[in-house]
DNA sequence: CCCCCCCC
């Protein structure tokens, strides 16, 4: 078992100078452990593993974006792990690597060999956090006495990315003749921290803000925020006042560029959306450089479908790809938190999933947009999900809106809506507001359709509480004999008439006339069966298409009339949505359905269900 | 050193 592991790896790796990476060597080594880290607020969880080559072990953070490993039980103790990329970065004096890609394979069911640390310095502080406490490491990190013990870390992904970054440095060096000290090695953003002040990243900007002008009791001030990315990672940085100046135009959203001296701190999480712990501060020390290199990852996205916000919950960040339907008018509100004007816009997004969605744009964004007409295609990144009507999506200041993104699924869409999609009735999440998702009946999801048949088979209903379900079956009979009961005009609370008029005891009141409420029982099928129902007034109305008061009164002078109108409500099919819930009736249990509503059927949405759900069978 | 992300 022994001969699985590489030889002499753990301290090959741990003590090279200068470093090595997996271009020199991809050694498979033993996991002793595997820790999780305590996650901050709104961050990922992390990852720490020991790792042994038989004779020594180290530890080693796993980047985030290989935490899929771990929490598929890929990755277990006593299991194997080849390290196919990985970088070194020096930590509080310790060398930690990081590991950037890696592959499992099964291991024995004990530790191979004894292994002991390949570091005692890490032996002594190995109860530490992975965030130990910043002062002594400042005092470590010197930069005279640390410089020579810096070790390089490189990202070592693609050969064309290091020959680009050591071409874009050198130019850099070129161009600043006497221009102070290197500005250390090239790290990746995952492996930036407080604790190092010497590092250089290479990073895309994938946002930069508008310039914030503030006013506080310190002062008045400017600042911005850019947020950049890189293949390990993503970072927020903010520039201040003189670092606006300096660097406002410089960045540009969705270029490359090389950043050197600037400050990292730890980020206050509770104020953004960006995945990592510390954030980048620029300030009058910061170099900032374009790079042409390319190699750097574009944004990326993970586009949830319209249809599938109903899973992603309220105040959750998502990421959008949709056409434009609708672009709503501009709007003003005042904020209730500080009583300050905002400008809004609402525009209407819809996707393949034939689904659409209200998006908020706030602000300039809000002022500015202006693409009405054309249905651009738009790739929304970190939108905010919010449940007005169901679900709704409204932009964050970190948002972004890329329009027309030369992306292939932005093809592939805007293909079908210049085919179809301009002709399909989209489901909408309702505008109804708070009774969340499939409140309405155009916007029944998909399984909470239910044939007759199956709300009997799957006893909807038989649980403890009221479950809700929608059918689409045909009305096949109606109760005559009592369809309604006399209503109070105020509280719709059954009134009961004596000699003085009709009496309320819950309002303690006496009115002429009661308004009579519809209680409509009707029997419904469909091809597997049929079930009883109860109708209130709204639904009943619909279905009737009389008030209660008016087929009470009809009833009186005519009974023959009273009765076609029921006739006529006859062999009409709806989309109804149901509640059910159980009841006690001369002590015996049952399920008692109620119709929320009765809508017609839109027999152009009904087709492109029934479609979708043919194009699920498997045939 | 900001830090609001708003309204129906």
């Amino acid at each position: 078992m022994a001969d699985q592991l590489t030889p002499n790896a753990v301290s090959t790796v741990f003590f090279a100078d200068p470093p090595i990476d997996a271009s020199t060597l991809q050694p498979t080594l033993q996991i002793l452990n595997i820790k999780k880290i305590q996650a901050a607020a709104n961050s990922m969880d992390r990852y720490r593993l020991i790792m042994s080559d038989g004779q020594h072990y180290l530890q080693a953070m796993l980047g985030t974006q290989l935490n899929n490993l771990v929490e598929s039980n890929a990755l277990t103790k006593n299991g194997l792990i080849t390290l196919t990329s990985y970088a070194t970065n020096v930590v509080q004096g310790r060398r930690l690597l990081i590991i950037l890609g890696a592959t499992a394979s099964p291991g024995p069911a004990e530790r191979i060999g004894t292994p002991v640390n390949v570091d005692d310095r890490a032996a002594a502080t190995e109860t530490n956090d992975a965030k130990p406490n910043p002062v002594p490491q400042q005092q470590q990190q010197q930069p005279q006495q640390a410089a020579p013990q810096i070790q390089s870390a490189r990202t070592v992904a693609p050969a064309a990315a290091r020959g680009g970054a050591a071409a874009g440095r050198g130019g850099r060096g070129g161009g600043r003749a006497g221009g102070g000290a290197p500005s250390g090695p090239l790290y990746p953003i995952e492996g930036l921290s407080p604790y190092q002040n010497k590092w250089t990243i290479k990073a895309r900007v994938a946002h930069k803000s508008d310039i914030k002008h503030y006013s506080n009791q310190r002062g008045e001030g400017k600042l911005f925020n850019v947020t950049l990315m890189d293949e390990t990672g993503e970072i927020r940085a903010t520039g201040f006042n003189e670092a606006v100046d300096n660097f406002y135009e410089t960045l540009q959203e969705g270029k490359v560029y090389f950043l050197s001296r600037a400050r990292v701190n730890i980020a206050k999480k509770q104020f953004s959306n960006v995945n990592n712990d510390y954030e980048i501060m620029l300030d009058q020390n910061t170099e900032i450089e374009p790079c042409d290199d390319e190699s750097v990852p574009q944004i990326k996205y993970n586009f949830v479908s319209i249809e599938g916000l109903a899973n992603v919950e309220k105040d959750q960040t998502c990421d959008v790809l949709a056409v434009v339907k609708d672009v709503g008018e501009l709007g003003q509100i005042t904020s209730k938190s500080n009583g300050r004007p905002f400008s809004k816009r609402d525009i209407t997004l819809v996707d393949q999933s034939q689904w659409s969605v209200r998006l908020t744009l706030w602000g300039k964004q809000a002022e500015t947009f202006t693409a009405a007409d054309d249905s651009p295609v738009i790739a929304f990144k970190g939108v905010k999900v919010g449940d007005f009507g169901g679900r709704s999506l409204s932009m964050f200041s970190s948002s972004t809106m890329t329009v027309n993104p030369d992306i292939g699924e932005a093809h592939s869409l805007r293909g079908w809506f210049d085919a179809e999609g301009n002709s399909v009735s989209y489901q909408n999440y309702s505008n109804a507001g708070g009774a969340g998702v499939g409140a309405a009946v155009t916007s029944i999801r998909p399984e909470e359709m239910k044939t007759i048949g199956q709300i009997k088979d799957e006893n909807i209903g038989m649980s403890d509480k009221q479950e809700y379900f929608s059918t689409k079956a045909t009305v096949s009979f109606i109760k005559q004999e009592s369809f309604s009961y006399p209503a109070c005009p105020t509280c719709n609370k059954k009134v009961t008439e004596d000699s003085d008029g009709w009496r309320c005891e819950k309002c303690d009141a006496v009115y002429p006339q009661p308004v009579h409420r519809y209680i409509l029982n009707l029997s419904v099928m469909d091809h597997s069966g049929h079930i009883w129902i109860t109708a209130f007034n709204e639904a009943a109305e619909s279905i009737v298409g009389k008030t209660a008061n008016e087929l009470v009164e009809m009833k009186e002078v005519d009974e023959a009339q009273s009765a076609a109108i029921f006739q006529l409500a006859l062999g009409k099919t709806y989309l109804f949505q149901c509640s059910a819930k159980q009841d006690s009736y001369n002590d015996q249990m049952r399920i008692r359905y109620s119709v929320r509503r009765a809508a017609e059927i839109d027999y152009k949405t009904e087709a492109h269900n029934l479609i979708k759900l043919i194009d699920q069978m498997q045939i």
